[in-house]
DNA sequence: AATGAATGAGCGTTCATTCAT
DNA sequence: TATGAATGAACGCTCATTCAT
């Protein structure tokens, strides 16, 4: 491979690299990924993955925060962008089915999953900067619809919790249960109606 | 470790190894964990291991067997039990959060989840022998619902899969993000909160 | 199985380990036999090998030791009760197919060749208790052929080692080509032509 | 140690390993020989063996095809340049103990004899480059002689066997009996008396 | 005397990491 | 900066040996 100059195309290089230490990490997971195939699949020799990480464990770190804040924010200002509540819920059940079928999103929850014992940091990591922030806007959004009336809400944390459970069911299954398999789940309709059923269950009798 | 002479005994150490490599399956993931250590913790050495099970990955199949079909068929019992969709549907929501706190299904989802790539077949088999079958018992019971009119139903087998969507998440929420945390998820609530707002959302307006 | 309680009853199993034995190490050689499969060749359990041998390595010197010394002494008393030179020899060379053909000696080469460098002590007994007594025996035959003016013998000893060159050839090819193999090597044959070339090459002109 | 760079310094690599897989073969037989001991030999770590060979299995491979084959094709030019039968036969006799004592023959001859049962194809496809190729241009040979008149021969192919015999049996001798002995075998004058002796067993009357 | 469950040292093989070029 | 040969610790698995019954 021709050598990184700049720092743009290190930068590049660096990318190439965490792509392709998520498929792998993916298809393995962390302990039975090997460094070799890393680096073929981003078309460099083993060796010089050392030059961008001083370590597996130091790949692996790099590929959790490269994806995990920025979608947050993201999300967190589409939710505010919303008129009423119901509308900022109809929003996040069109954002999921692209979070679960057009992101890597569903990779990234299998593998950090299946190796969080081993990085308990990257975990805790994770939950606060990621998952506590994405259920926090949810929160948020159902305690403001719970306030104007719009909504019922008995435990927002908790409905917060509901409202995203199938985002999770969809990624995982997609993940362990699609591969290689002729008819996948139905991600669209599946938001749909769950858009549908939380609406009827959250509205004022 | 003094010896197992009967079958009983037999199979009461197979059983002790089964559940020591449930842990070390689940804390290490099936790569990293050590059949060194599976021995340890089930109180034998490494060799004893392989009177039981002839291989790493027969001690996996053998660990996926034992806890897989046996919970699918009870279930299938429980809900032709009940009189009414209804009366099923909390039944159901009465059986999932001791699923979830109470039985090794958290545990076994994860080491699933995170090897799936390693062990297809074992998915697929999982797939039709478990998730399939639940699955395809709440899909009937809604179905039976619907045809009485107790149950207002688009999609029946979409609809099951929201049903069970906050079990897996909880699931994976516990094993993931629980270990060593002080607040854990109030997973009785959870299913509280699922059970009246599914059956809202399946009212007949 | 059963007990072997007289003394003679435990003389018959010994032995049945030691014929087991020597299929196992002629098989797979010292290393690579099992005690495990030369104890269930012999109808017996693994623990019951240790009742009769101290060691696996006591295995392969009881089976040297029972197979060795008796043959040669057949031999030197066979060869001294020949009337001539020439006839001992003839006895030699009717000898040598049966030996190649029907006694345990080919097996018994193979192993001994094959972990000569582990035992250096067997193969030392071995030479000096079997080799060298029968070429001895055969140097002393020629010797005393050439004394009588029967037989024309430059130097006895290396012509004793080219009169029993053919047998350790025969014994093994039949050990290493001809396992499976469809058309063996005509022994009898062989050793007829030996005969009558020995017999013109060591001809007074 | 210091890298294999060039493709040159990779092959003589493999050939140092090659060389100290014989060694290590010969001395304990193919089971009983360690990676370890063979890669320290060759001045390398276990790994590095790995980066020339897939498995111990081909570390036999390879030495068997590094050695077998080229052998013999030099030994079918040289029958072939000969004038006569007699004087191939004496090219033969002067060869005979230039391969027992100074080429890898016996070593390699006893590592095929104690593991032939773990290779049968080896020694299958061994016995037709080699052996076979070996007898067959010797039989050749004799037949010439019996055309021309110049020889007696009653069986071309048994004679050959008869005429290579004393090679085996000097090979065998040398790598079973003469480890750490004063007083090795003479071979050059056990292939001199064979030489007279055949000669004179198939010379016409 | 016989069994076979248990042990643990030992070996083949892998792979993260290093480093000379 | 990039390479890939070399290393050696680590792990899956085997099997000679022990010992309680």
């Amino acid at each position: 491979m021709n050598r990184a100059r700049t720092s743009h195309a290190k930068e590049q290089r660096r990318q190439a690299l965490l792509d392709a230490a998520l498929d792998e990490f993916f298809e393995k997971g962390y302990t039975a990924a090997r460094m070799d195939d890393i680096a073929s699949r981003a078309g460099v020799s083993k060796g010089t993955v050392y030059l961008y990480f001083k370590s597996k464990e130091q790949v692996f770190h790099g590929l959790i925060n490269s994806i995990a804040s920025p979608k947050i924010q993201e999300l967190e200002v589409v939710l505010h962008s919303a008129g009423s509540a119901k509308e900022a819920l109809q929003m996040l059940f069109r954002i999921m089915p692209m979070i679960v079928a057009h992101s890597p999103m569903p990779k990234l929850a299998k593998v950090l999953i299946g190796d969080c014992n081993a990085f308990p940091e990257v975990v805790c990591h994770y939950r606060q900067q990621v998952i506590d922030r994405g259920i926090g806007a949810i929160t948020q959004l159902l305690e403001a619809g719970k306030r104007s009336g719009e909504l019922q809400v008995a435990d927002a944390d908790l409905t917060a919790r509901l409202v995203i459970a199938p985002m999770i069911y969809a990624a995982i299954w997609r993940v362990v249960f699609e591969i290689g398999v002729e008819q996948p789940l139905n991600v669209e309709a599946l938001f749909e109606l769950h858009d549908s059923m939380i609406i009827k269950a959250l509205s004022a009798d």
